[in-house]
DNA sequence: GGCTCCTTTGAGAGCGCTCTCTCGTATCGG
DNA sequence: CCGATACGAGAGAGCGCTCTCAAAGGAGCC
């Protein structure tokens, strides 16, 4: 391996003429260097190839100029088939690029990523985290708040933490749906929720019950994970239940689709016998047999806010604690 | 902000009453250190709380403990729907944590941001760089090889580079779906190509091609970029130009997808009128009406394989130019 | 003309760490 | 019992950068 070597600021210095203060002033552009001066060191800059070195500039200015992106691992399922987090990442790197930060991804699945997430960003080996999707209520956040370390959430955090989070409107979105149904004409209308241990899961059980209550009508629910897989086997057992329903708002759009496969295979016609509407608007919803209605949340816009807000933090400004973005209702076939 | 100052080696050194040099060698793990030394060295720590400053670490090593993960954010599809980048993400990030390497993603959709990917790899702020997917004869993988840059590609890059790369046998996938529509009787078989500019899209269509001239039978191709919408609109086409075909292998499951909607609203059964086979097993796969034959390629393992790969390199260990990862045909009811 | 004040540049002190080199002490053979 | 050998620990020199401080030079004012 023939590691060149890199040329530093001080060969910079030598070949324009000048010091390195004055250099480092051109690099970082500060306006109090003569404009000659200026135009030698670029030249120099740029016959030599220069480039800073971070890790020396970071020893000095205690910033590292990177943002990690916590994303809980849980299981495979996060990275499988969801667009949820594609969409998040998307959205955060479009904001660190415009800053010219660096996205670490970090995910935190095990009980050792964990740890290794919390070694890092206490260690302060970036300018701030961001977390999505926290399940239960993790203490990592609230602690690095303490220390001072820029945190923002995606996705409201659980209990009282103190940090600022950027998040969607479940509730009204969810309301917007079952009135949908009910407007319709359902009323036999169940729920298949997510996972308890997540404010996206608690919210969108919220928004259904608070909305049936409203109506005066029963609540029907079976629990899923978000998963296709725990859609089918939550439908399966709705239709056990409740044989008789003719609707059902499913928390997550993977849920829906799975579900209404599984509705089919007991015989029930989509929208006809049972209407179904998802959540997420993920690209495939589009394309399910029939076309899914659902409640279309901005993601990547999600992830460009939870972003923005970090680097506010970052600079020392600051930022509102929580941050709301609507949802929207995409009326397809399904309802 | 209260920025708390942080313990350094010195503190610790202090505190365990032994010299700098000695915290150093018992924090990496070094064997000459007395047992008891040792024990008094981690008991400071402990206490401290001492976090080794990378910064500092890596301008002395010359090591970042790094590594960049660079995706083309080609427009928004990248992250949308598909499966594939998240899957290879989750290999590396697996790969690189058992390493105690940080992934530092990067998005190079924008001329801009290929710049500045450029800029940040070959400015060493990172051990090694993994480029996925890549379109056209992208220079950089060769300029970073040539700078002595730890450089693997996930998916053969285009042209003679030099670069060591993982890949799936896409050849052998295609032909033995081809061969699976051969098997069925079907003789009028076409195929919705991916890309001509990444080499996923060149073999598919390649192995599509062979097989089907083996055959002794015409080739009908009509061309999309693995988008679902690309895959309806070349669904089309075909449909006009050859109206008796009786199979189709679409070069990516979305396209596929898309297809057999598109097939559905033209009046076509699949699979009685027509069989449908496509390519990458994305979750969705299983889910489409009818279910979705399709060739799985190993994702994770890809992404695990290249970060492997890498990580020898920057041990400075030779590793084989290419690694080919099989694939294989997951028949469900579409063929 | 001499003084002050402002602007522009350079000198130099670290940031926290690793690593070589040196020194001190324990071990062993003769 | 002394010198040779080995081995563990400390001293100190940077890694490449930023930033404070001081000096130099020029402009403006009385």
């Amino acid at each position: 391996m023939t590691t060149v070597q890199r040329p530093t600021l001080e060969a910079v210095a030598r070949r324009a003429g000048v010091s390195r203060a004055t250099v480092s002033r051109v690099v970082n552009g500060s306006t109090t260097v003569a404009e000659p001066i200026q135009e030698a060191v670029r030249l120099a800059v740029a016959e030599l190839g220069y480039v800073p070195n971070l890790a020396a500039r970071s020893l000095v200015t205690q910033r590292t100029d990177s943002v990690a992106l916590v994303l809980p691992e849980e299981a495979t399922r996060v990275f499988s088939d969801d667009q949820v987090f594609p969409s998040i990442i998307r959205g955060v790197a479009q904001e660190l690029e415009a800053a010219d930060k660096q996205l670490v991804l970090m995910l935190a699945g095990s009980p050792a990523g964990h740890a290794r997430v919390e070694r890092y960003t206490t260690g302060r080996h970036v300018d701030g985290a961001i977390f999505a999707s926290l399940h239960g209520a993790d203490p990592l956040p609230g602690k690095l708040a303490r220390l001072g370390i820029p945190v923002v959430c995606s996705g409201r955090p659980l209990g009282d933490v103190g940090v600022p989070y950027v998040d969607v409107d479940h509730v009204g979105g969810v309301t917007r749906a079952v009135r949908h149904l009910l407007d319709s004409g359902r009323r036999r209308i169940a729920t298949i929720a997510g996972p308890q241990d997540m404010i996206a899961g608690m919210e969108r059980l919220t928004g259904y019950r608070e909305t049936v209550a409203e109506a005066g009508l029963p609540e029907r629910v079976a629990f899923g994970d978000f998963t296709r897989e725990s859609g089918a086997a939550a439908m399966r057992r709705l239709l056990d239940a409740h044989p008789d329903l003719d609707a059902v708002f499913a928390a997550s759009d993977l849920m829906a689709h799975a579900a209404m496969r599984t509705l089919r295979e007991a015989g029930r016609r989509v929208p006809e016998d049972v209407a179904m509407i998802g959540f997420d608007d993920i690209e495939t919803a589009a394309y399910t047999e029939p076309p899914l209605t659902t409640v279309r949340q901005p993601l990547l816009e999600l992830g460009r806010e939870a972003a923005r807000q970090l680097l506010r933090m970052a600079a020392g400004e600051e930022v509102e604690v929580a941050l709301v973005l609507p949802t929207e209702l995409v009326v397809r076939a399904s309802a």
